[in-house]
DNA sequence: TTACTTTTGTGAAGAATTTCACAATACAGT
DNA sequence: ACTGTATTGTGAAATTCTTCACAAAAGTAA
């Protein structure tokens, strides 16, 4: 019914799908069934339900959902309804290809700045951005009141930058370095970690030849 | 004991973290114990070692696992004690950006094609590689027995690819395009979404704030 | 050898997540 | 209005995952 305490993990992420889903319809005015739903993210049904019950009930019995109002809901729950004032830390291949996303701006994500500790980074010309010094950080955050800190440097960086980013006010951060950030509970910190990723891949490879 | 059948997902994920703590240690020869193995993952003792038992006892009572015994065995666990010869398709920022990643090729991830439908990337050089158009796909792919494929490109083309790489014999797909693979069950998909982990984050964020 | 300390490996308990199953309800057709 | 069909919302059951707690080592020191 109401948005009870402690969604988890899995439940965010089957949203987030389903919201990808939603998007791909073109039928406007439409509706969609738990059951096609399922379908495009594999999982059940009854999964689908029970995840949409958390934030309480708009679905019509034998009809379905309307995919207008399922979509812009979903929107709202996962905080996209509104834009966030993104800094991206570290100018690298990775930062770049970040930067250059184009799902990242059009769903409100916008990069207001861009810091590197290269001096032969520091004052190259992104777009509409420029490449600042690791110097003007704290001043930055603050004047531009960036919420959201994307991290896409080397290890050794990452936990110093997160704690500042922390003390700067920022509300949440999401991190490629591949090393467990240290920071306080209550700012939410996603890790993207490819070698993490490539990991579990080769592991199910593996195990899959051995039960053969 | 032995390698009982259904490892999960946040396992393997922790697996990884630990091989990622081990190799972070300089101390040749020493020992490390489930509890400072815990306290660099921010998980438990006891979820470190019921994780390590599933795949044998390769510790000792009332001194720990050899660091460089579990190292190993990590990497033979979760299959980086050998290398993997990976196909890169797309070869866009998010391509580049992988191809450049220095974590990958150091664990033994040998990129040895590229491909992109773009004519004008056909032909480019990318260090030691080409890039070469998606009409030799298979015929490389069979030729320098590409085992793992890393797809990098728009979600429109994803699925026809996957569906390619699979019937050329591919056995594992790390996938960046936004969309559900749709491919055998007994072809592992790992899936990087980026939009998903902003969305995670916008949603740990605008939960907090309602609780507060 | 014996006592003491440490830390593993693991059954059992507890918690969380997923699936089941069905009453409630919305609409369509007649 | 009534019958039939479709599909939600949700307790309860089943399953999976995590934590607890402690006996079984393994080493150390006297």
């Amino acid at each position: 019914m109401f948005v009870s305490r402690k969604i988890s993990e899995s439940t965010v992420r089957r949203l987030s799908h389903y919201l990808r889903s939603l998007e791909g319809f073109p039928d406007i005015g439409g509706t969609v069934s738990s059951e096609e739903l399922a379908a495009r993210g594999q999982t059940t049904a009854a999964q689908v339900r029970k995840d949409l019950s958390h934030f309480g009930s708009f679905g019509k019995r034998g009809l379905g959902y309307s995919v207008d109002q399922l979509r812009d809901r979903l929107r709202s729950i996962l905080g996209v309804d509104r834009s966030w004032r993104v800094a991206l830390v570290g100018a690298g291949r990775i930062g770049l290809a970040l930067f250059e996303y184009p799902a990242f701006r059009s769903r409100g994500y916008d990069c207001v700045a861009i810091f590197d500790s290269d001096p032969e980074k520091i004052g190259q010309a992104w777009a509409d951005q420029v490449v600042r010094s690791p110097d003007e950080f704290e001043k930055v955050i603050n004047e531009l009141d960036v919420e959201l800190v994307i991290l896409a440097l080397p290890a050794d960086g990452a936990q110093e930058m997160a704690m500042r980013a922390v003390d700067a006010g920022v509300q949440g951060i999401l991190n490629f370095a591949p090393i467990r950030l240290n920071v306080p509970p209550e700012v939410p910190v996603e890790d993207v970690n490819l070698v993490m990723e490539l990991e579990a891949l080769s592991f199910q490879i593996t195990q899959g030849e051995q039960d053969a």
